[in-house]
DNA sequence: GCATTTGTTCCGATTTATGGAACTCATAAT
DNA sequence: ATTATGAGTTCCATAAATCGGAACAAATGC
C-alpha cells in the first residue's frame, strides 16, 4: 500500500463528519499499526496536508486545502457548478431539476436530473421554452438592463409587463411561476453568472403543483439560494442578488 | 524527497490561481523528471486527490478536497471562522478589526486584528462598548426578536428607538455607525452564529471617518458580507441575512 | 504525411515505508 | 507519592516503493 493511498485514506476521514483526528483514531478506523500512523500524520504535517489544532494532538486538514476546493470548483466552470447544485437540491428533495441557459428569446435546459419522487415532473432535456414565459427564462432577462431586454424584444408584443416582472426579480433575486409552462407544475428559478466568460444560467426546480406545500417550497428556494450564492460569491458575480426567502404568505 | 512532500507541492500548484494541471505544467514547474511527473500524478488520482477533466490530460483536484474544506471550517469554530474573515479584510484595507461577543448588555471584543495604516484606529481588545450603542452591538442584538430584546432592555431607558434600529438591521443585513462610540471614527459590522451552538459573534472593521471614501467603505462592507455570508452558508446560519451593497448616497 | 510535443513504461540502484516491540510522556487511579 | 493506563514516538531489519535516464507510445500541429 502506497503512502500516498494512505495518506488518501486518513484525508477521507475527514469527509464523513468528523472534523479532527488523533493517531489512535487514525489506527482504529484505518485498522493500521500506531507506528505507521504516527509517521503519517507527521509526514502529512510536513507536507502540509494536515495541522495540529492549538497545541493539542488533534490534526484537522490544512489550509491548504481551502485553495483546493476553490481551484476545484473554479475548473467546474459555471454549468458544472450550478449542475451540483440542482443535483443536489433534486436528491434531497426528489424534484426534478434543471440547468438551463438562454439564447435570444428562448431558454434550453443544458442539464436535467430526474428526480425520485413517485409523482414528478419528467425531465425533457433540450426543450426549448419562451425566456419570457417561464421562471427560468425571467432570471436570466432580469440580469440584463431594461435596455438590453427592450433590444432583445424589440417591436414584439411579449414585452408587455415583462419589464416590472423583472424588477421584482431583481429586487427578490429568485423567480416562482405556478401552472405556467406546464398545468399542474411550479417552478423555482435562480439565474448565476460567471462574469470572466459571460455566460449566466438559471437553476430550476420543477414540482407537482398539488404536493408541495409552503415549507417545503421554502425550504427548496433556500438549497436553491444557498448554492447559488456561493456559486456567485466563488466567481464574483456582480449581478447576482443573494435571495431573500419570504415571509409566509408573501410569495409569490 | 517523500512521495507525500511532491503530493503536496502538486497541490499547492493550485493554490495559485491555476485550477488545472498537466503532467508537463508539473515537470516544469516543480522541476521533476516527467517520468516522476507521471507516476506522481497517476497514483495521486488513483488515491483520489486529483481526477481527470473530461477525458483530457488535465487534472484538477478531487471531490475529496471540498469536503476537507469544510472539515477545517467546521474545526475553526465561528469565533475563529470569523477571525480568519476579519483578519483578511484587515490585512487588505489596513483598517483595524474585531471579532466580538455580546454578554447582556454589553460586547467585548474577543480577537482584535490592529490595522496597518499609518492613520489607524489602535485596537483594545477587551473594551467593553454597549450592545445598544455600537454598530456591533446592533448587529448581535437584531438577531434577537424584539421580545428577547425587550426582556433585556426591561424598563430601561436605551431602549427608545432601539427597535426600529434593529429593524434596518434586519433588514440590510449589516450595521454602521459613524462617530458613535468614538469620535472621529467609523465602523461596519455584520452578525453570524452557529445555530448548533447558538454562538453568535459580531465582524466589525473601524477606521478613521476622514481617510475613508465611500467607495472604499463599500468595498469593506463587501468583502466583510461575502466572508459572513460563507460561513453562515457553511453553519446553516437561519437568521443570517445576506448583506445588500447599497447604492451610492443610500448607505446609513 | 511527417515532425513535434506530450505522456507512459522499463530498468537497476537507492530511498522510503512497514510492523512489532521498546520507549517516553502525560494523565488518572490507588 | 506511586503505580497503572493510554497516547504517541522511536528503533530496527525487512520489504516495498521511488528515482532518473532513456526508450517507447500517443496525441497534436504543420
Amino acid at each position: 500500500m502506497t503512502v500516498l493511498q494512505n495518506a488518501s485514506d486518513v484525508l477521507r476521514l475527514f469527509g464523513s463528519g468528523c472534523s479532527d483526528l488523533t493517531v489512535t483514531e487514525v489506527t482504529t478506523r484505518l485498522g493500521i499499526p500506531k507506528a505507521n500512523a504516527s509517521r503519517l500524520l507527521k509526514a502529512m504535517r510536513d507536507a502540509g496536508m494536515l495541522e495540529t489544532i492549538g497545541d493539542t494532538r488533534r490534526h484537522r486538514p490544512g489550509r491548504m486545502m481551502l485553495d483546493l476546493a476553490s481551484a476545484f470548483r473554479k475548473s467546474l466552470g459555471v454549468i458544472g457548478q450550478a449542475g451540483e447544485v440542482v443535483a443536489a437540491v433534486t436528491e434531497r428533495f426528489g424534484h426534478t431539476g434543471y440547468v438551463s441557459l438562454r439564447e435570444g428569446r428562448e431558454v434550453t435546459a443544458v442539464a436535467d436530473f430526474p428526480g425520485t419522487n413517485d409523482l414528478r415532473v419528467v425531465s425533457n432535456i433540450g426543450r426549448r421554452l419562451t425566456a419570457h414565459g417561464s421562471a427560468t427564462g425571467r432570471t436570466l432577462l432580469a440580469r440584463m438592463s431594461d435596455a438590453e431586454v427592450q433590444a432583445v424584444y424589440a417591436g414584439r408584443p411579449e414585452l408587455d409587463g415583462l419589464l416590472p416582472r423583472l424588477d421584482a426579480i431583481r429586487a427578490s433575486g429568485f423567480a416562482y411561476s405556478s401552472q405556467e409552462s406546464t398545468p399542474g407544475v411550479d417552478a423555482i428559478a435562480i439565474a448565476v453568472g460567471d462574469p470572466t466568460t459571460e455566460e449566466a444560467v438559471s437553476l430550476c426546480i420543477v414540482y407537482p403543483h398539488a404536493v408541495v406545500g409552503e415549507d417545503d417550497r421554502d425550504e427548496m428556494l433556500a438549497a436553491l439560494a444557498s448554492g447559488a450564492t456561493r456559486i456567485a460569491r466563488d466567481l464574483g458575480d456582480a449581478k447576482f442578488v443573494a435571495p431573500r426567502i419570504p415571509e409566509k404568505g408573501l410569495f409569490a
